[in-house]
Formats: structure tokens, C-alpha cells, sequence
DNA sequence: ATCAAAATGTAGCAATGGCTACAAAGTAAA
DNA sequence: TTTACTTTGTAGCCATTGCTACATTTTGAT
């Protein structure tokens, strides 16, 4: 017999399956990453000035306005933000745990890599495109070893 | 005067456009995750089998083989890669250069998600989306962090 | 109130990367 | 050799995210 341990659930897939599910899930959270993009800034902005203008967010995002209309109606059809025409963009419930979660997971990766000895501005720029493909599991481990660094 | 240091080659942007840049960047990162999936992969292939088939590189990436083929086009186009029609896949001295990159960071990715205390399995999962949005001074910090950690 | 400027929205194009379905070439077995 | 199978390639579709150009609405200044 060759292999098969048919009590075992599958725990171990072929490797080249295995490396396929992980380029899968790589590219679905490319898919993601713009959403949190949006609305994290549109979090900030709320925040910060009490409004989200899809000019601000377009000239924030370095994209024209139309881009970011565009993907605002994305957005809006995923249910993560609300708005009417000619006035300001609005965070829906889950639009809002969303800002939360990755302004979250962008402060912790920031921080990880400071503690790393990364450069500061190199730090954030890293974040940016690190922090969407940052597991749960991967963030707690950042987490608890910025506590022992402390 | 209210700012204007005309000596000071605009070291420090106004933070929107700094902001807008960082976003820039990550999505110009974003556009090269793709080709160094397939150097990367391609090289893996080379080296372990001596060929690369469109077929098992796109059962690899989890993608259909008409998705491999066209986007090994413009890896052709590109310069990264030649190839016959019905023979095999090769990397082009630059594809090649690509690929050591690609997997020595990799490589050092995974190395310092395990050094902070990921667990080994989303250590992978999560190396391959970070990967291609850490600058070489991260890597360079990185490779001192696990020179200090031993 | 009017008019000009800014903001917002729409239309249409290009490139990219997914997919399925079909066609052609190569490979190997009968 | 012929036939069946696998691999490779092509065609055409869809969704996404960029863009520019143009239209509309709002806002604010005169």
C-alpha cells in the first residue's frame, strides 16, 4: 500500500493541491484589500474632518474620481457603505467593523515591523500592502510578541 | 511665510500626498505579484522536474491552463519567460533573476513569521501574499532580526 | 438672481485575469 | 497506422480597476 490513511480527514493534502489552495486564497485577499482600502480612509476621514467626499478619497487614494466613484458603487452594492447622490459617503454597520478591523491590522503590522528594526517610512509603506494577507492567527502572534518585546 | 522650504527638496510631501503615494505603490506591487508567482513557480518546476508545462503550473496556481497560457503571454511579452509552442516553459536570464528574488524573499518572509511566532502552516499561507509588498530594506531588516535571533 | 467654479456623476475605452467551450497538436497504445 | 487521450492553444465571455472626456448638480461669489 502506497498511502491513504482513510481515517485521517484529509488533513493532508497533496502538496500540490495544498500550494494551489494557498495561491487561491492569496488571490481572493487581493480582492479584499481594495474594499478595506476604502474603508479605512473613508473611516479616517469620517473621523478626522466629519466627512467623506469622494474627491478627498479619490486625491487620498492617488486615483481620479471617477475611479473611486466607480468603486464606491462597489462598495455600496457589497453593502459596506452607504450614500445619495451629490452627498457624502457614509459606513454602513458592517462597513464600519470592517475600517475597524483593518485600521486594527494596520496599526499591529506598522508596529510589528518597527519592531523588526524596519525604517519608519518604510515601515508604512509596507503595511500598505502587507496587512490585507495578515491571518488572524498571524496577527495574534504579532500581537503577543509585541507584549514580550514591550 | 507660512511653509516653503525652497532648499529642502521636498523631503517631506503634504501627508494626502505622501498617503496617495504609499497607495500607489502598493498597487503598482500588486501588478508584479502575478509575474513573480510564475517565475517563482516556474523556477520550482525547473529545478525539481526539469520542465514546466503550462498545465502543471496552472494546476499549481489553482487556475484553469487557458488562464496560465494567457498570462504566460505577457510573461513572454514581458521578457520573463520564451517558449515554443507545445514545448515546454523557460526562464529568460531576467525571469530567472526575478525568481532568486521572488524566493529568497520568500523564504526570509517565512522565516520571520516563524521568528515572531506564526504558526508554520499560516506562516505559508500568509508569506504568500506579503511577500511581494516588503521593500528590500524590510528584507534587509528582517535578515538582521534573524541573524539576532539566531 | 445669476453665473462661474467645484464637485459629482456617466459613458466609453484599455488592460488584466478569471472562466468555459472548442480546436489543434503531440503522445502513446492497440 | 490508426485511434484515443493528453496537452496545448484559441475564442469569447464577464468582472474589475484604471483612465479621459463630457454632462450634470451643487455651491459660493458677485
Amino acid at each position: 500500500m502506497v498511502a491513504a490513511k482513510p481515517n485521517q480527514p484529509q488533513l493532508a493534502m497533496p502538496p500540490e493541491k495544498e500550494q494551489a489552495r494557498r495561491f487561491e486564497k492569496a488571490r481572493a485577499a487581493q480582492g479584499v484589500s481594495l474594499l478595506e482600502d476604502y474603508v479605512e480612509l473613508i473611516d479616517d476621514l469620517l473621523t478626522s474632518s466629519g466627512e467623506a467626499r469622494p474627491t478627498d478619497i479619490a486625491r487620498r487614494l492617488g486615483v481620479s474620481h471617477a475611479t473611486a466613484i466607480k468603486c464606491l458603487a462597489r462598495l455600496k452594492r457589497e453593502g459596506l457603505v452607504q450614500s445619495k447622490p451629490y452627498r457624502g459617503i457614509f459606513l454602513t454597520a458592517e462597513g464600519a467593523a470592517l475600517a475597524t478591523r483593518a485600521r486594527n491590522r494596520h496599526r499591529i503590522v506598522v508596529s510589528l515591523l518597527r519592531a523588526v528594526g524596519v525604517p519608519p517610512e518604510n515601515a508604512e509603506q509596507d503595511a500598505e500592502g502587507i496587512e490585507h494577507h495578515v491571518s488572524d492567527a498571524a496577527l495574534a502572534a504579532f500581537s503577543a510578541f509585541l507584549d514580550r518585546a514591550g
